[in-house]
Formats: C-alpha cells, structure tokens, sequence
DNA sequence: CAAATATATCGACTTTTCCCGATATATAGA
DNA sequence: TCTATATATCGGGAAAAGTCGATATATTTG
C-alpha cells in the first residue's frame, strides 16, 4: 500500500466518519450490544449508520482495510470491524518525518 | 478547508513529492541559487522537475496551497512558494487525536 | 508602449472515484 | 439439503480529478 493510496482512503467524508465512529464503538452502534464488541462491528451496523447500499459500505471497508486503517474478523456470518490504532501513528509520523 | 481536501491534495504521487522537494530547496533547486530561497522556489524551478507542463504545475500548486501546506508570495513575476511547517503538524494531529 | 517572460486560468478530453442495483458466496439453522 | 441472512463482488452511469494546449494576466525591460 502506498502513500497515495493511504491518503486517497481519507479522502471521502464517509470513510472519514466510520473511522470516527470506531472509536467508539459502544457509542455509536448501541445496537450491537448483545453481539459484543471485542471484534468490533459488523458491516450491517456500520451500513445502517452510513446513509448508503450495502455494496458502497462494503466496499469502503475494503478499502479502509487495505489501506491498513481498520482489522476484519470474520465470526460466523459476519465481519467484524475494528481500529488499528497503530496505522494512525505510522500515518501521523508519515506526515511530520517523511512528508 | 474540510478534511476530506487536504487528504485530497495528498493524493497524488507528484504533489506528495512537491512536498518533499521543498524541504530542501538548496538541494532540490539549485538552479535558484542566485536567487536565494527566503521566500521559496518559484514555479518555474518546480516545473522543471516534476515531469508535468506548466498549467498542470501551477494547478497543483494552488492545491497544495488551498490545503495549506505551502505559502505563496509573488515577487516580481515570479511566485515563490514554501513549506508551511506548521499545516504538517496540524493534518499529523488531526490523525491522531480528531480521526 | 511593445515585447518578453512568469504564472494563472480556461476548455476539453481521459482516467479515476462515487455509488448504485444485481448477483455471487459464505454461513447458519430448519 | 433448502432457505434465510450477512457480506463481497461485478458492471455500469454520473461526477470528480488528472492533464494537456491555448489563452489571459502581471510584471519587467527596452
């Protein structure tokens, strides 16, 4: 994955927003509370918050991920989400040491 | 300025490397020695690296300039640009405490 | 003021991204 | 195994970005 395309996967307002919203998960998807969310969240909750198809939330996930921002878990029928935190500081040295 | 333009601006492999070029304009611009490069290098001398015409170059500039990363002063007929250091530290923030 | 030079803007064309609906795949449960 | 559910992938139309050549604007100099 290179630079560019780390930076193209920020640069789409959703995209930014999932990212927000996982930070805190219990926060923001109340409704996967039963389900836990030590893997994350699945892909269905984070559609119902986006205001858009399944196959575009799909495919920004994919996109995220790639990108290293975010982890998938599959479990079952459902892919899980979660935050990789340390992609945000390789990206914020990024941008103060090499940029 | 949102969010969503200055990861815009670096998406692209040439302005990224506009970028780098500029923090070392002794280095990556000698052929504006006699100039000096208080005020940074003028466009003439960018486009004469980056492999692209001058419209393109300008157009980029005004990007990166939109999204805050370099300062412009026009001196004469030229436009020299420079670094804003400080853009850099803000979006290396915004990474890791706002996203 | 006219010519020369540096930069910016405009119009057009090509490539990429956005986002959708339809379809495929994987898993779970009856 | 059949069906239901969750997610991924595919194909496409619309919008945005990349890039160019031509032209406009600013400035310097003769």
């Amino acid at each position: 994955m290179d630079q560019v395309d780390i930076f193209k996967a920020l640069s789409n307002k959703t995209r930014l927003q999932m990212l927000e919203w996982l930070k805190e998960p219990e926060l923001n998807f109340p409704g996967q509370k039963e389900y836990g969310y030590a893997e994350g969240v699945c892909v269905g909750q984070i559609q119902a918050k986006a205001n858009l198809t399944q196959s575009t939330v799909s495919e920004y996930l994919s996109i995220l991920q790639r990108a290293g921002f975010i982890k998938a878990t599959r479990k079952g029928q459902w892919t899980y989400y979660k935050r990789d935190e340390a992609a945000f500081e390789r990206v914020s040295k990024l941008i103060t040491s090499t940029l």
